[in-house]
DNA sequence: GGCGGCATGTAAGTTGTTACATGATTAA
DNA sequence: TTAATCATGTAACAACTTACATGCCGCC
C-alpha cells in the first residue's frame, strides 16, 4: 500500500486543464524532475483505469477533426484527458491524507560509506557526475520558474509551485556545498597513506 | 537493470566484521535510515544467494557452542555471516561503476505543488509532520556520530562515514529551513482569500 | 504468563522499469 | 531519406513491501 501515486500525480496535472498522457509525461520530467518519475509503462494504463473510474473523460482528437487545417486528413492522433468532478474529489481526499514515509535510496551515499575500500579518485569521478547533474538541474529549476512568471497569476495559486521550486532550489544548494566539502576531504586522504611514517 | 543494490549495502556492511542478517538490518535502520532502507524480504534472500555464490561465509551460531556458557544448551540461534575475498572483489568492482540515476519520489512536494486544491491547514499539518521526522534524523545522526568517536579510529577511515553523516545534516539543516519559509507561506496565503475584495 | 526484543525466514502481491512494437509528422 | 519528435501502447521482467509463521530468551 505504499504506491500507487501515479494515479494523484495525473490528477493533480489536470487541474491545470486537459492534457494527452505525452503531455504528462513531458511535464513530470521537466517539472518535476528533482522529486518524481513516472514511465510510459505506468502512466498509460493508469489513465485508462482512471477513465475507467469515472475520474477522467477523454477526448479522442482524430485526424481530420480540426477544422480549417491547411492539411486536411492530417494532424497526429492523440488522446487528450480531462479530470471531471468526481477526479477533483478523489485528489483532494488525497490531499488531505498523511503524506507516506519517504523512502530515498541514494546510492552515492552509499558508494561513500564504503569508499575506503577504493581509491579516492574513484568517489572524486562519483561525485564529479554528481555535481554535473544538480548543477543542471539549478538551469531546469530556472526555466521552470520563468515559465511560469510568464503565465498570468491574478488568484495567486502559483505561490505553492513557487514553494516546489524553493526547495529545488535549497536542497541543491545543500547537496552542492557538500560535494564541495567532500571533495575536499578526499584530495586530503589521497595525499595521507595509511599510517603516515614521519622520517 | 536499476536495483539489486541490496547485495553490496550486505557486502559493504560485512567490511566492518561478521553480522547476522538481524544486525545488517539493524545497522541499516540507524545509520543508513535518512537514504537507504532494506526489508527483511530482501535481505535474507540475498543473503542466502551471495553465500551461494561464494562471496559470502556462514558460521552457524548453534545452541551449545558455546564454550563455557553458564547455561548449557543456550545461547540464541543466530547466523553469522562473513564477507570473502570474491566478496571484497565485488564490492570493489561496484563501488568503481557509475553511479545510477536517483530516482526520489517525494510524496510531500507532490502534495505542495497541488496543494490549491485543498485548505493551507492541510500542508500545514503534513509540513508539520515533516520537520518533526527531520528533527528526529538529527538526533539519530548524532547519536551515531556519538557512536563513531567512540571507535578508536586509527588509520583515518571514520572520514568517508563521517562525510555521509555531513550530508545527512546539511539536507536535513536545508529541508527545515525550506520547512519553515513554507509554512510562512501558507499562513500568510491562509489569510487572503480568493480574490482580496476591497471595502 | 505475557510482552518486547532477538532471530530467521517465506509467499503473495504490488509496483515499477525496460524493451519492444507501431506509426505519423517535420525538418535537415 | 533519415533522424528527431510526437504519440500510444504492451509484455516480460525485476524489485520491493507486507503480512505471516515460527520460536527462543529475559524480564517484570
Amino acid at each position: 500500500m505504499a504506491g500507487g501515486k501515479t494515479r494523484y500525480v495525473i490528477l493533480g496535472l489536470l487541474t491545470e486543464g486537459p492534457l494527452s498522457g505525452y503531455e504528462i509525461k513531458r511535464r513530470i520530467d521537466l517539472r518535476f524532475q528533482f522529486f518524481w518519475s513516472e514511465s510510459y509503462g505506468q502512466l498509460y494504463p493508469e489513465l485508462k483505469q482512471l477513465t475507467h473510474l469515472g475520474l477522467l473523460t477523454t477526448t479522442d482528437t482524430l485526424p481530420d477533426t480540426l477544422p480549417g487545417s491547411r492539411n486536411p486528413g492530417s494532424g497526429r492522433r492523440s488522446v487528450r484527458y480531462a479530470i471531471t468532478e468526481a477526479g477533483r474529489d478523489a485528489l483532494r481526499s488525497w490531499l488531505s491524507e498523511p503524506v507516506e514515509k519517504e523512502g530515498i535510496r541514494l546510492e552515492l551515499l552509499l558508494k561513500m560509506y564504503f569508499s575506503r575500500e577504493a581509491p579516492p579518485e574513484t568517489m572524486q569521478a562519483h561525485l564529479h557526475t554528481f555535481v554535473q547533474s544538480h548543477r543542471a538541474q539549478f538551469l531546469l529549476l530556472d526555466r521552470f520558474h520563468e515559465e511560469l512568471t510568464r503565465i498570468p497569476d491574478p488568484d495567486g495559486n502559483h505561490g505553492d509551485i513557487l514553494q516546489v521550486i524553493e526547495f529545488g532550489r535549497m536542497s541543491n544548494t545543500a547537496y552542492l556545498a557538500w560535494a564541495e566539502q567532500a571533495m575536499a576531504y578526499l584530495s586530503q586522504r589521497g595525499t595521507i597513506p595509511q599510517h603516515s611514517t614521519i622520517p
